[in-house]
DNA sequence: ATACTTTTTGCAACCGGTTGCCGAACCCGA
DNA sequence: TCGGGTTCGGCAACCGGTTGCAAAAAGTAT
């Protein structure tokens, strides 16, 4: 059926070990048998068997990419930039969703560690427990989550809460809110962390919510009740979810309320009003964890940790306080 | 270093073959010798390796799914139910962005081929000449996009921009636009051929245009140009776009333009109006196509078109032509 | 020309499963 | 007790590559 080594090595007068090498260690063979049997490989469109080859090095040159929610805007510019860099390097990358569900995570990487030579967990919602566990199994590179030891890509919520609430303060709000995420997120973490840093000013705590625009329409009762005028929402999602839902109550943003989102999604610079966020460099986060994961699958040394830098856009729905 | 088959040959005392087919072909082995292998199988934290299994029987157990775009809103509903369809019947998916490049999509799928069972290509730009060569290196569904005696999962777009014509003519509006997308897309043909079928209006095509926002964004003009009152746009981001940038250009929507999307994504629900759309049932069309794909990789009986109903949903980007 | 390297190639075992074939064990009825 | 039919399990080849080892070839020094 397909075209094997041996169809190979026979139609250019060598043996397979020959025309393995041809491929996979060119420097132990002669350059010119070399180019004949390449020459022939192509002539006969030989593509070596991925199978065959993960059996014998136990490399799949495959890796796992699991994200919470794929739906969720954050996650496909830094899946696409890992399935391109995975492929720069001749890797393919399975990419498998979790629902938000910690069980299914768990679940996924089981299944997958047998099929691939490491692990992209974006934003788990695992225990620190659990991660360590797991990591016996296989290589992992952890992006917006802190394990101690393992190799890691976070993104600097915690400075970019601070330059929120910053940017909230200098407009003369006094009582702040942060709508939290689910509760495992590192990132939420982070964020209450920066806020509980914030001096001078009431941050009150609002959640944990879904990670989803549902999720911020949910809250937006709860950020009426908590007087606060200036909000920073999770992510981009939350906000609009709750931009909207505070419209259907009367209130207005950015005039009532100022609201600040987190990941600077397409959509927040296309709703109304326009969104203020934090815009989190997804992509560079994506090329740097395939490379660290690759990286760590060749020398286990699988450690260090890259912290990248985030950025306060200042759009429409943030305003001066009504005093 | 993993434990393999012949590790649990040896501790349940029975030879390799009959702890392959404890699992493979459980009629072919005494259930009381077959509780006792996998007991200790299990004991023994023993999963067959997949990349030997593949080697033999031929089945990798992979798929490869290609979107144009994982960023775009409309596909990841499409993958979570594909990639759910598959696990359940014990596949994995690999998802490939094209980037809405025919190039990157030819070779994506040549990479691929080699790993995977079948493909599930996803409003592929491809020409149908392409995709005829490429079905004969390994089985195909496609989703949106018609080519003769192929595997196919289309949502009936036609009738729905019928339906959204009809909406705005009902509405008043006696010239309407059509807001294609890309120039290899089905849907757009689809909604082109619609729109020529609809009496008594005038549809203006104004395309092709990228499916995004920013594409929506960039045909505003075009739209106003026009001189439509009523606009079928080719999906909802572009209809987003489109209002945004007509709000750029001091137009309303719905005051001046009624416009509709197509797709139903949730941001669409958010937006301010409501979007006016075509829901299109995405994840059954993701799961639908991978029971097709699985079974044509059984069978090679490979054929058979499915057509999935799309309804249109009225909101609020939507209103009355002012005569 | 001989001995000794170094490069190039072939040989064959191996990775971890699957599967066709065959014999052993077991069941049944006569 | 024996023949015939099933069921069960073992044997060994095979899938398509890779790789350690050794032989052959080519190159170098003496």
């Amino acid at each position: 059926m397909a075209v094997t080594i041996r169809d190979v090595a026979r139609a250019s007068g060598v043996h397979v070990s020959t025309v393995s090498r041809a491929f996979s260690a060119p420097h132990l063979v002669n350059p010119e048998t070399r180019t004949r049997v390449l020459a022939v490989a192509d002539d006969l469109g030989y593509r070596p068997n991925r199978a065959a080859r993960a059996l014998t090095t136990g490399r799949t040159h495959n890796l796992g990419l699991i994200v919470a929610d794929i739906s969720n805007p954050f996650f496909p510019p830094l899946i696409k930039a890992a399935q391109e860099q995975a492929r720069l390097r001749d890797y393919h990358v399975f990419v498998a969703d979790t629902d938000e569900d910690p069980k299914v995570e768990e679940d996924l990487i089981q299944t997958l560690t047998k099929q691939v030579d490491g692990v992209l967990l974006c934003s788990p919602r695992l225990t620190n427990r659990t991660i360590e566990r797991l990591r016996e199994e296989v290589p992992f590179v952890l992006v917006n989550r802190r394990v101690k030891g393992m190799a890691t890509v976070l993104m600097d919520v915690a400075r970019g809460a601070r330059l929120a609430f910053e940017h909230l303060t200098a407009l003369g709000h006094r009582r702040l809110a942060l709508v939290t995420g689910p509760s495992g997120s590192w990132t939420s973490k982070e964020m209450q962390e920066a806020a509980a840093a914030t001096r001078d000013v009431d941050v009150a705590f609002l959640g944990p919510n879904q990670p989803t625009e549902l999720g911020g329409l949910a809250a937006a009762a709860d950020v009426i009740a908590s007087g606060a005028t200036g909000v920073l929402a999770y992510n981009d999602l939350v906000a609009i979810g709750l931009i909207e839902g505070l419209a259907e109550r009367g209130v207005d943003v950015p005039g009532d309320i100022s609201v600040i989102g987190v990941d600077d999604i397409v959509a927040g610079r296309l709703s109304r009003p326009k969104l203020t966020t934090i815009a989190m460099p997804t992509a560079a986060a994506g090329r740097i964890a395939v490379d660290m994961l690759l990286q760590s699958v060749d020398s286990q040394a699988a450690t260090g940790v890259t912290m990248l830098e985030t950025t306060l856009i200042v759009r429409e729905s943030t305003g001066e306080a009504h005093t």
